[in-house]
DNA sequence: GCTTGACATTGACGCTGCGTCAAGCTTTAG
DNA sequence: CTAAAGCTTGACGCAGCGTCAATGTCAAGC
């Protein structure tokens, strides 16, 4: 009235493998081991399996399983944890697939996979679209024109610099300094005069930026992470923020 | 010039673990490597790491990575393919969610986990619809009173019968013999002599299935892989149905 | 009684992509 | 000079088995 592993294995639609797993992790032990050592598996065995393949196929991992069998109350509970997790992964999956489709259209219209230049002040190709519908088309055009205009050297030289701020400014959120005192504002200074080299800012190559661009520009590091990437992730960016914020308060 | 493994991690975005298994695998060495056994990273190793980072994001694996960013024209294919396993996962995903639903639903109705007999001869649980629709609702009736009147002893007996027909199907399968030959055709006639033992089969009860019965049941095991899964899976049930229709064809 | 072949056993590695200690050397800031 | 960071190379862990490897058992035929 039982069966041996292949048997077993055969009716389940498995594999003896699966089942020395399933016997070593307890989640089904066979009914009784010969003296030879061999697994038989009798009826209430076989119904046991038959649910955790069931179970398998609907995407449940094995110590849930195990739970949902040896309390069946909690099956539907259970399965509706499941169910939501299995809703997230598709949603997932749905952004992945809308970005891959994405990718490749932008690939077949000649563009590279990234931008060249990592460092780009305001990255002229990414930001494209953000820059012109904030600041206008012309505020961007001089800006593309000026970066354009650079020699390599000229363009290593200006990465520096971005990279050395956001160094800085990563370092000094780290120190956990407060954003208004006067290392922050020393930095927010700094980064002012940064910005002023760039034409095409608002108020940009005289006197530096304006105000407003200035206090939009430190809320878009916090908003968007491609920016605040270059400062430590958000909790960096926020701090970037909090600063410029502050100088732009008392000196704009 | 260049960054210290922490620096580069923070600036795209990921952990210097990563960056230590993507050296360890080839996917992205650094730049340099100090007389310290540090490791220390360019631009173009920056430039490397953010399209690894992008790709990674779109979900693919680190080989195929590997291979569009040394042969980049190979990126829109490798994409494609890998845009087509991603519907796949969906599809599948969309699938389980379904059947959870269902099995949720079912076990709210006050339905267990999955029928207690595993070899019920037509599973009159989970097979209620099907027979209905191809037999009419009286041979269901038949069938299932029938089935109810019998003692456990009885119905043990039935599905040792059974469970014993099933393994010598495959069995038979197993030894490579002609489906239309005397073995397999005495496996056929026992086949048919045991449904005769089943009230309310067209035909059943006395002298045996129909033709047409036999031959639709037989085409079952193939289509339907809950049944076919009694006789060893797909090649099992087609082996299984060939020798069925070749014995009502001759018999029937 | 012996051989053969099918089936059983217990390890143990492999796969994916890192996270997470652990032990020990180096650099840096104070 | 010392303590705190930061770096190095291992190596285990995870999920769920697939896949050898080395070896013991069982049923069947000669």
């Amino acid at each position: 009235m039982d069966w041996s592993i292949q048997e077993i294995a055969r009716l389940a639609g498995t594999t003896s493998r699966t089942l020395r797993h399933y016997d070593d992790i307890g989640l089904l032990a066979p009914a009784r081991i010969g003296s030879n050592g061999y697994r038989y598996y009798d009826e209430p065995a076989l119904v046991r399996l038959q649910r955790v393949m069931l179970l398998r196929e609907l995407g449940l991992g094995l110590p849930a399983i195990g739970e949902v069998l040896d309390r069946e109350e909690s099956a539907p509970h259970a399965l509706r944890s499941h169910l939501e997790w299995l809703r997230q992964e598709q949603e997932r999956l749905a952004r992945q697939i809308a970005s891959v489709e994405h990718t490749i259209t932008a690939l077949e219209g000649g563009e590279r996979l990234m931008a060249e230049n990592v460092f780009d002040g305001f990255d002229h190709t990414r930001y494209k679209e953000e820059v012109e519908q904030r600041w206008g088309k012309d505020a961007y055009a001089k800006s593309d024109a000026w970066w354009r205009s650079m020699s390599a050297e000229q363009k290593a030289a200006w990465q520096e610099r971005a990279s050395d701020l956001g160094r800085d400014w990563i370092a000094a959120h780290d120190r956990g300094i407060d954003p208004t005192g006067d290392e922050a504002q020393a930095l927010a200074q700094r980064h002012f005069e940064w910005l002023r080299g760039i034409p095409g800012t608002p108020g940009g190559g005289g006197q530096g930026p304006t105000k407003e661009y200035f206090v939009g520009l430190a809320e878009m590091y916090v908003a968007d992470e491609r920016f605040g990437a270059n400062y430590g992730g958000r909790a960096g960016a926020e701090f970037v923020r909090d600063a410029m914020t502050a100088y732009a308060d008392r000196n704009l």
